[in-house]
RNA sequence: GCGGGUAUAGCUUAGUGGUAAAGCUCCAGCCUUCCAAGCUGGCUACGUGGGUUCGAUUCCCACUACCCGCUCCA
């Protein structure tokens, strides 16, 4: 490991431990064991992503005339996970390779020709150990027929029960040849025989109701694996309840389950986690257009949730790895502490997704064009935004070691998570600054009291007050309001009163303000 | 799915074939007039299940989870 990657990987494991220590992310049924590829989020985890929900849905939703929400429902009906090629076609075909144990894609081996060497075991003479399982080794033209016999042995010393034994005393049983042509069962690699292909099926499946027949194929319905799906399920209803124009948007955040078969790096790949999504139609030739312009728009959001735009990449997927439907897709990606990985992907999906349901449901889902009098099949662009990717983003973007040296030399390190106000999850620290006066108590209170309906706020009178602003810099509160002796009138000049130390958790600056002052002042700052 | 590694308190680590130590955190109290002060007291742990053993957190096996590298990611 480089040593780059090694601070990397440090870094990673400071802010899964963070997350753990102060209440962000847990791992899902921790006191059993856990639960693989599952986690949940602690009370500051909770917040701070209801906080990227809530400012993703103002600006995509709230704050524009041309895009409505839904929420659909996570169980989906079988028939319409067909219609999109999720039932069948979800996965792709796997094979393994016998001897290497290598995992391959069934549909991108090339095809070879040559000859096949078969067997039917292998044996050893002095210990009378023998085993009795067909193998072959494909050999292409002009490779040494002595390489068959090798990998073969190879293969099956796999199955010694004394590993002492070298697997070149191997005797191989029944060999026997043949020519083969335009084959894809064997490894490229090595020439060892593939298993047969297998379809890893990516989508958790269940069955609904209380059905007489067990396993009933009528009563089989699928966890969504994405959420797009509903919405154009649901896209003629939308349209004519809200009297919606081309170009308009579905936008929609909800969970989705993959049962992916490697879960890896924290929570950025799980097996249940949360989209947010925009299907936004349009007209045919708008498409293209409308994915750069959802680009750039996206890559704005991110900037104003406090994800520069250094940090981000943009992929744009060439022919051939884009979905077989998508005519253009950008994929924005994040330097994550284990590798740049994607947040979100901005898809020009065509009219793929309508036609198919159209097609299969057979219920019109065309949209009537008023200028050129005819009907058609929407176009649609999607930027699909992971949500827990996301949180994640935000937690390693917030996530800072700063040294700092007090007035005696003495040199620390502040841990300070430095979330944008608009996604803390808490907005402010209400601090009296000794907790033995009733009087700086009662004030801290009465302030809490005003903020509280307004924005989550936090009251801690515990310790010394720079051991609270400490621990209010770890979970990334962006302000601490003290409430001090000039506050309640004791000290200092009678302007003083009833005003409050504003301190900023980035630049740990205080300023004065009056009480009456801050809700405002706070209400500008997290919005 | 393959290969390698790890698993002791909330966190970070120490240690032992005779059930465990420390630092930080946390809680209570005292004290404290602005950046992790001090004092006193306190809570809390050997991932799960088997096996060997008089006795296992320690040795062995299996499982689970996490990390790293492959693989995969419609």
């Amino acid at each position: 490991m480089s040593d780059e990657s090694k601070k990397d990987s440090e870094l990673m494991k400071k802010i899964v431990s963070l997350c753990k220590s102060r209440g962000f992310i847990f791992q899902s049924a921790e006191i059993y064991g856990g639960l693989n590829g599952c986690w949940d989020y602690g009370p500051l985890g909770a917040e701070l992503k209801r906080n990227l929900k809530e400012v993703w849905w103002r600006r995509n939703v709230q704050e524009r005339d041309d895009i409505v929400g839904m929420d659909g429902s996570i169980l989906t009906h079988q028939e319409v996970l067909k219609a999109s090629g999720h039932v069948g076609g979800f996965s792709d075909p796997m094979c393994d390779c016998l001897l290497s144990k290598a995992r391959l894609r069934a549909d991108q081996i090339p095809e070879q020709s040559g000859t096949v060497y078969s067997y039917t075991g292998a044996s050893h003479e002095e210990s009378g150990w023998s085993v009795n399982k067909p193998y072959s080794v494909l050999l292409t033209e002009g490779q040494d027929p002595n390489k068959a016999k090798k990998t073969a042995r190879l293969y099956y010393s796999q199955f010694l029960t004394d590993k002492q034994i070298s697997p070149k005393k191997l005797e191989l049983t029944d060999e026997s040849t043949q020519q083969v042509e335009n084959v894809t069962n064997f490894n490229p690699e090595n020439g060892s025989l593939l298993t047969e292909a297998r379809q890893f099926d990516l989508m958790f499946k269940t069955h609904m109701g209380a059905s007489a027949v067990d396993n009933d194929p009528a009563a089989v319905a699928y966890l969504r694996p994405e959420t797009a799906q509903s919405i154009f399920v649901q896209f003629k209803n939308v349209l004519e309840t809200n009297r919606m124009k081309l170009p308009f948007g579905i936008a929609q955040i909800g969970k989705s389950f993959r049962n992916e078969i490697n879960p890896r790096n924290f929570t950025f790949r799980s097996r249940e986690f949360e989209q947010m999504e925009i299907e936004f139609f349009c007209y045919p030739e708008d498409g293209m257009k409308l994915t750069d312009e959802w680009l750039e728009n996206r890559l704005c959001f991110y900037e104003d949730i406090g994800i520069p735009r250094e940090h981000l990449h943009i992929l744009d997927v060439p022919d051939g790895e884009r979905a077989h439907y998508s005519k253009k897709t950008y994929d924005i990606e994040y330097e994550f502490p284990f590798g740049i990985q994607e947040l979100e992907g901005v898809a020009y999906r065509t009219d793929h997704d309508l036609k198919a349901h159209q097609e299969s449901s057979g219920k019109s889902l065309e949209y009537f064009d008023d200028q050129k009098k005819e009907k058609i099949i929407a176009h649609v662009v999607e930027p699909s935004a992971g949500c827990d990717r996301t949180v994640l983003a935000l937690i390693c973007e917030a996530f800072d070691e700063e040294t700092i040296t007090d007035d005696k030399g003495k040199q620390e390190i502040r841990t300070v998570m430095r979330f944008d106000p608009k996604i803390a999850p808490i907005k402010a620290a209400i601090l009296p600054l000794l907790k033995n006066k009733p009087e700086l108590v009662e004030k801290a209170r009465e302030i809490q009291k005003i903020l509280q309906p307004v924005m989550t706020v936090s009251y801690d009178d515990g310790g010394a007050i720079g051991r609270r602003y400490r621990r209010q810099d770890e979970v990334g509160t962006p302000f601490c309001i003290t409430v001090d002796f000039e506050t309640i009138g004791e000290e200092g000049s009678e302007d003083l009163k009833d005003t409050v130390t504003i301190r900023e958790r980035d630049s740990m600056e205080q300023t004065r303000m009056p009480i009456s002052e801050l809700l405002q002042f706070l209400i500008a700052k997290i919005h």
